[in-house]
DNA sequence: GGGCACATGTAAGCTGTTACATGATTAA
DNA sequence: TTAATCATGTAACAGCTTACATGTGCCC
């Protein structure tokens, strides 16, 4: 929340709305904890409410001690994230879930990584684009990239889970037997 | 754990040790949670428990109930984990931490896609020398071809994500620096 | 006038982590 | 005999999700 209202000031709405649509490949929060964040960041003087007091919207932004502690807080180490990925689950035990179901988990993931190489596609131009980010556009860009290389690698891996499945005999509708008469 | 228990029966120790050694690369369980778990599918009657009454250590090996449920539960949709990604996150707000320390946090996460590469392909030649999961590997060597077509791709984008921070002017320890006389 | 997007919050409850506590067995 | 590993648990706490509750302003 410090990072998104270091680039500009908004609307503890509009927080939740940049985090979901901005930081939404690499990060999410609870937004059910976005408004008492923003009460508690205000009330240690790291964010400043303009505007709207109890009538209507108001915007936050950041204070030169909130902008310090953002820095502080991105200079901690990075916690690593415990892996919970339910479609390698699957796979791993796919022979109790069997060969078809595996090879539907495969094509949905390839799918989801294409669609995902599009979006990227898109937010990149984006980003060339707005000349008043030009400061943060090279960061910006770093991530985008991160995704399209992580996106890329899925495409490729479906790809040969498919085929190691095909060799398994599990593509029952459609694919080639070549090992029947 | 039904998962873990389907390929061998385990004491609640080796479950904690399977869990962390073998699906570690793209699932964790909470450990304080293991035995309180082991005891709720033994009420169920989805696991059985063999030896140690009391005394010493007991084995628990899956019920025909419990392949039934593993294979129910391999069955339901897909919950995707919320992203939390430290790393992207300290880097899409580079311009307040510095192009410095973004180089360092880069170079180490190439460092650790490496590392892992070796660690990949370890683990593949174990899984190709083991007859009694002959069943198995070929599902085994899917999620393992996962985690390298992911290191992989985070070694290329680290690389590149090295050279758009050198261009940015941040590299002042040992790189090049042609702009300067 | 109705629906939707904007806007702000609260609270119950679930999940998971961490730290603690204990004891047996095995290897140096 | 001392340390490490194997083994089994408990409990407090932190964090997050979900659902609920309410109201405004704008567009069709």
């Amino acid at each position: 929340m410090l990072g998104a209202l270091s680039v500009a000031p908004l609307t503890g709405y509009q927080v939740r709305e940049t985090i979901r649509d901005v930081l939404g490949h690499f990060w999410s929060e609870s937004f059910g904890q976005i408004y008492p964040a923003l009460a508690r960041l205000e009330a240690e003087g790291l964010i400043g409410r303009e505007g709207g007091d109890r009538t209507g919207s108001s915007t936050f932004s950041l204070t030169p001690a909130g902008l310090e502690r953002l820095r502080e807080r991105l200079g901690e180490p990075v916690v690593p994230q415990a892996p919970r990925n339910g479609l390698m689950l699957r796979l791993f035990f796919g022979r109790q879930l069997g060969p078809e179901r595996c090879r539907e988990l495969v094509v949905e993931a390839g799918d989801r990584a294409r669609a995902s190489l599009a979006t990227f596609a898109a937010i990149r131009a984006e980003i060339a684009g707005e000349a008043e980010h030009a400061a943060d556009a090279p960061y910006w860009l770093i991530t985008v990239s991160a995704g399209e290389h992580s996106a890329q690698a899925m495409v490729a891996w479906a790809d040969e889970a498919l085929a190691a499945l095909d060799a398994l005999g599990g593509s029952a509708r459609g694919g080639p037997r070549r090992w029947e008469r």
